[in-house]
DNA sequence: TATAATCCGACAATTCCTATCGGAAATATC
DNA sequence: GATATTTCCGATAGGAATTGTCGGATTATA
């Protein structure tokens, strides 16, 4: 239905690449840059906004970087996408709204309301995703997959 | 999380537009249009969209215009929602993967895996109501409304 | 034939996403 | 304290998607 933003893509990559190494200290965007074939600058943007919605930690100056603010199985995808959309995300057309009349105001009020359990269902299956499951789900599909190359 | 393309908004108010007056024959854009505070040229691609995916019928020619291919109770917004997108809608970024490791290929599918469970959830949502639930509530909402006009 | 409607492709305007850049602020290290 | 390193912040450019317009072809009614 809707498609994976690079943004949030690049944002699940940083953060899983925090997680495999959580706790071994701060670690630079730049790295992660390189590691995960990341823009570096664009990287900054979203690290950044990671910081301000709670997700990583951030340490400036030499041998500064980011880290996770959580262990990797307390970090949810919904607060790492929530951390990208500013948590603002109001889908509400206040504007062009005007002159309408109370009929297409209700409808739009309808319309709102189904959305909203759309959104909610996102919401949900996100927040049963967490870094460390993902890890997880990595190291089961190595599993699997390594005995193939022996064969 | 997501926002409502307008493209998707016009399409479920000139449905629901059809919905209302599903029975008395062939409505033309134009009215549903000014009915609906849709720009009229726009609204013509997103109905010839529905026709494409379905939902409606077009008549060409003098008196003709646009019917529901089914009542309203067997029209679901993913129906809708599925038409305008044209159904196709790869999230996998085939292209700009080359290059890339084997460990950014497997976290990429691990990444798709989820997103597929995400859009799962919302065709499930999107797919539970229909123009009759969503006429049905608006009913609702007038009848417990028009109480506290009089008073 | 005249009129009214959809159909279809092209394209313009606008908004959003992606990415880059320059420099300011903060911090560790020497 | 000086220097190097790194995050922080704002501006902005390029491109893609969305939104909207237009002209005319096609189809059907009367």
């Amino acid at each position: 239905m809707f498609k994976i933003p690079l943004k949030v893509r690049y944002a699940i990559f940083a953060t899983l690449d925090l997680a495999l190494r959580y706790g071994e200290g701060p670690i630079q965007a730049k790295v992660i840059a390189r590691r995960q074939s990341i823009p570096a600058r664009f990287l900054e943007q979203v690290l950044h906004a990671l910081k301000q919605g709670g997700v990583v930690e951030s340490l400036r100056g030499s041998q500064g970087g980011y880290v996770l603010r959580r262990p990797p199985s307390q970090v949810s995808l919904v607060s790492i996408v929530e951390a990208l959309n500013g948590s603002a995300e109001s889908n509400v057309p206040d504007a062009g709204m005007n002159g309408h009349s109370l009929r297409a105001i209700q409808q739009e009020s309808l319309l709102l309301t189904t959305w909203e359990r759309v959104r909610q269902a996102e919401r949900e299956v996100l927040q049963s995703v967490t870094l460390e499951t993902l890890i997880e789900q990595h190291r089961q599909i190595e599993q699997t997959r390594a005995p193939m190359y022996h064969i």
